[in-house]
DNA sequence: ACGATTACCAAAAACGTTTTCGTAAATCGA
DNA sequence: TCGATTTACGAAAACGTTTTTGGTAATCGT
């Protein structure tokens, strides 16, 4: 609670002499600058971040809105990763964290509320119908602010996006499949809406034509992201399509919920129907089996979207372009030859 | 940008007559105050934050220091839920959350960086070596700046903490292990400073000797909540002492490290040894064989160190007391009846 | 020794609010 | 009608910084 002014008077010097010294001007006498230095010292002074911002018009502080708007108290496995990679880089910049969580401003959109709290940027790392790509969503792309969002297709002079390549992950899923000789592949998906769901639903049903098998509306349904709705579509696929030998599911914890349901039904996994999931969340791996998948690089992600976001804050020339970071797919054992 | 000054201007009147109005004050007359609204409205105005704090001396944001601070990019599964319930309670009450990740600042403490940026309140959410009692954690508590801690014993006038009720937690575990007729039962701690470890820790010795069994110091490991310390103990344990037939793990990570090692080592999960971890994470359904463990309720342990974040900074005469919540021994497959 | 630079520092404006105080006009009570 | 409230509003201070401007004294070059 002590301010410049403090120091200032008890130095018998002018604030602004305090100002500089504190921040390493060069103009500043030898002798009264380590006589300030120690008297701030002694009162333990540190600046005021409020005070410093309100005349540099500059937080340090970058804003996040997370999760599911809808849905809080759920959240996205992911997003844990994400968070990391994202305070480590923005953190060794030398910016804080602000996350968007008071509900008291109804009348507000994403875009006001960056200004209202004069974030440096901000960082969209929503999900669920988050994703639809709406009205304030459109404001802040064109805000002006520096923004970028993780799965959106966001992109603006100061406004981009970064995603995995949801398309070839897709594509690498169900070439594993049809390698191991599955044809009648059931697809449960995401949403109509999202571009990650649109993606992944386009490398399934692109690379099935590139391999000769055909794509079959019948066997497509949508999860939304949901297990319980992912565990009915897996019933009434099975149910309408016995034939069907293998699924791709496009996130872990659908695929989790289908395998259960799968196994529910009395059928084995992989030996009577193999399984794909998307995203690489910690349960796949102890999953039993264990979960074949697409791997999502959430760290790269994170990061990726902190440095870029940096970037459009600290230079002003930079225009941004959207990232697609790659996947992987990682074999483990709920897939295995189909057998006749 | 349009500030309040623009307002005033525009409507022709002073910039207190508008800040009384767009802060509901009762002394401004029904025409200009509708002149007023309808000139913010078009004008589309919104307060400056950083403006108001500096004035008010309140942010309405909470801080919040978070995680490792060693070990980055490693967060432990606990945080998700507790943040979920962090943010639901603070949201709703008006204020956002800051997560502190500046590391430029090098001579900083807790308590500089809360009151340099003018945080309301702080919530400790540490793990690791951060659990330990420092000097910093001392400035802190006695800083009077309204402070939560999770499982870090703080205590002061505006300081607190929430914790589960880890001694009886342990004791629940071992009870269950000793009805099911085990006898020589390994444990597996965290550290030797932090009050949770310590706790469970004597919840597991106080129960054995309750319930006549005797406490063996040599079969007590420290695992440092590190999968790869906790595989080591348990390669250690049954080296030293085959006659084992059971362990108590004080965390559910550790506790899946202790499993995959003792499968590894040849031993059936539980119709060798039997196991019982601490925590509840997500993982811990989905191993193999479903890990029997000691639930936390993360998301009440998250919303009510806010709630009482909360009152401690608008209830001026309130006296913070620690808070303990319950655990619940939550059985599933990795424990069985001892065989002889 | 004289003008020009340089080194040091103070004064004051600015940032966008809230809040205190004061006061003119309007209303009121009798 | 007159004093006393009340109502509605403006002026200005305050919050704690940074930044701009300007001025004095010392130093320098020639």
């Amino acid at each position: 609670m002590t301010s410049i002014q403090d120091i200032a008077k008890k130095a018998g010097v002018s604030i602004s002499t305090v100002s500089r010294t504190l921040n390493n001007y060069p103009d500043v006498g030898q002798k009264t600058r380590e006589k300030i230095l120690k008297i701030a010292e002694e009162m333990n002074y540190f600046p005021n971040a409020v005070a410093r911002s309100l005349v540099q018009k500059k937080t340090f502080t970058i804003g996040m809105f997370f999760g599911n708007n809808m849905n809080l108290g759920f959240d996205h496995p992911f997003f844990l990763d994400v968070i990391s990679a994202v305070r480590e880089v923005v953190g060794n910049a030398g910016y804080d964290l602000l996350v968007f969580t008071n509900k008291n401003k109804n009348r507000s959109t994403y875009t006001t509320l960056c200004r209202e709290r004069s974030v440096d940027g901000v960082l969209m790392l929503l999900t669920g119908e988050g994703k639809k790509k709406n009205e304030q969503m459109l404001e802040l792309q064109s805000s002006g602010i520096p923004c970028v969002a993780i799965d959106i297709p966001l992109v603006g002079d100061k406004c981009t996006y970064v995603e995995s390549d949801n398309y070839t992950g897709a594509s690498d899923a169900v070439k594993h499949l049809v390698e191991l000789g599955h044809r009648k592949i059931g697809f449960i998906g995401g949403d109509e809406i999202s571009k990650t769901s649109y993606d992944r639903m386009r490398g399934y049903q692109d690379t099935l034509i590139e391999k000769g098998v055909g794509v079959r509306p019948e066997y497509i349904q949508l999860g939304h992201f949901s297990s319980e709705k992912a565990s009915k579509a897996t019933r009434k696929l099975m149910k309408d399509n016995p034939e069907i030998t293998a699924f791709f599911v496009v996130s872990d914890e659908m695929a989790c919920a289908v395998m259960d349901t799968l196994q529910e039904l009395g059928f084995r996994v992989p030996e009577d129907i193999s399984l794909v999931g998307f995203d690489d969340i910690k349960e796949a791996v102890h999953y039993s089996p264990p979960l074949t998948t697409i791997k999502q690089m959430k760290y790269e992600i994170g990061s990726e979207a902190a440095k870029i976001l940096l970037q459009i804050i600290n230079d002003k020339s930079f225009h941004p372009e959207p990232k697609t970071l790659p996947c992987e797919l990682v074999v483990r054992k709920s897939t295995a030859h189909k057998v006749d």
